[in-house]
DNA sequence: TTTT
DNA sequence: TTTT
């Protein structure tokens, strides 16, 4: 019962089609990456937008879902937990992503 | 009225004192780490700690709260939204870096 | 900052036009319904809908822009704190009633 | 997967020990009040608390975790579903009730 | 009293 | 680098 220490709440639009990969473990995997909009006026008056994306990852009946229903510029709601992993890169460099393992997810907008 | 598609909500421990910035434009600034933790049994029945660790910051007022209460190990709920941006390192490589603005604080466990 | 201490997100469909009143004050006060629906299988297999209803208010610039946007049937999230309050009806009984105090609106489904 | 349709997030303290119901179907029921504390300074600078009570019931494994650990005054963070019922009272009238649902628990304060 |  |  640690989802009440670590949760996301998204909600915005998928920048593309998400990636789905059939595990040789019969798992679903699903990545995307998701848009959060945010429009505000700065102190000239000017209406700046700030768009944020963010990488998802979500697993299994989840995944499925996903796979399914959802495609790039869809509007979706989604929970889940921030985690952190590192991995090298081509150049042998530590690389660090961060990343939402989304448990729930609504369709919005139809 | 964005605040609510992007939400993180964290419950853990800091790992190091906050580190307090005062601006030059009066501002205040405070950057720490929390901790979140998460336990659960693997297929072995092994008891198995997750620990993800969150790069946090606060402005103004919520950043005046931290630097008056907050410490190494406290336990806090935090609520923000997430955000990522990049900057050059020293080498002059790009790197990412993502981070919760905490709007909102709660002290927690006396 | 209490905020964190008592939350209630919603997203569900209004049942009716918001009712607005404008106090003599010159706040304007919003107060409306709004159907959260669940659908699930009971164990027949059948598909069971269960919708509640909850009452929400909102004041000031939130209550203006439910005045402006917001009609019946509209889908929209809200966030905002959870309140009881007793009154006494008109045979002189004390009767309670929780309302959801809405300061967070977003519009969705186009 | 309505749960992002629903959600009542609280950090409190318990009134009273929870009442723990064994139904005869083996299910444990455990039911009890949860006060949510804000305080705030009104317009004369005095400081004003407002406190909130809210009916709380969960259903098997989460009961079973209260029945174990929870007891007066302690310091829980829940999550759940706000749900209204009515019932008649004891002179027949209809009476309604507002009760969230808790399907998630949190330990606080030690 | 909504919506899918 | 925290905590239980």
């Amino acid at each position: 019962m640690s989802a009440l220490r670590n949760k996301v709440q998204l909600i915005g639009n998928l920048g593309n089609d998400p990636e789905i990969i059939n595990l040789e473990s019969g798992k679903t995997l699903a990545k995307f990456t998701i848009a959060t909009n945010e429009s505000y006026k700065n102190n000239k008056g000017e209406k700046i937008t700030d768009t944020q994306w963010h990488n998802v990852v979500a697993w299994g009946k989840t995944a499925e879902i996903i796979e399914k229903y959802v495609t790039k510029g869809k509007e979706i709601a989604i929970e889940g937990k921030l985690t952190s992993r590192s991995y090298d890169d081509k150049d042998g460099n530590k690389r660090y992503i961060t990343e939402i393992v989304c448990n729930e997810l609504l369709l919005l907008g139809k």
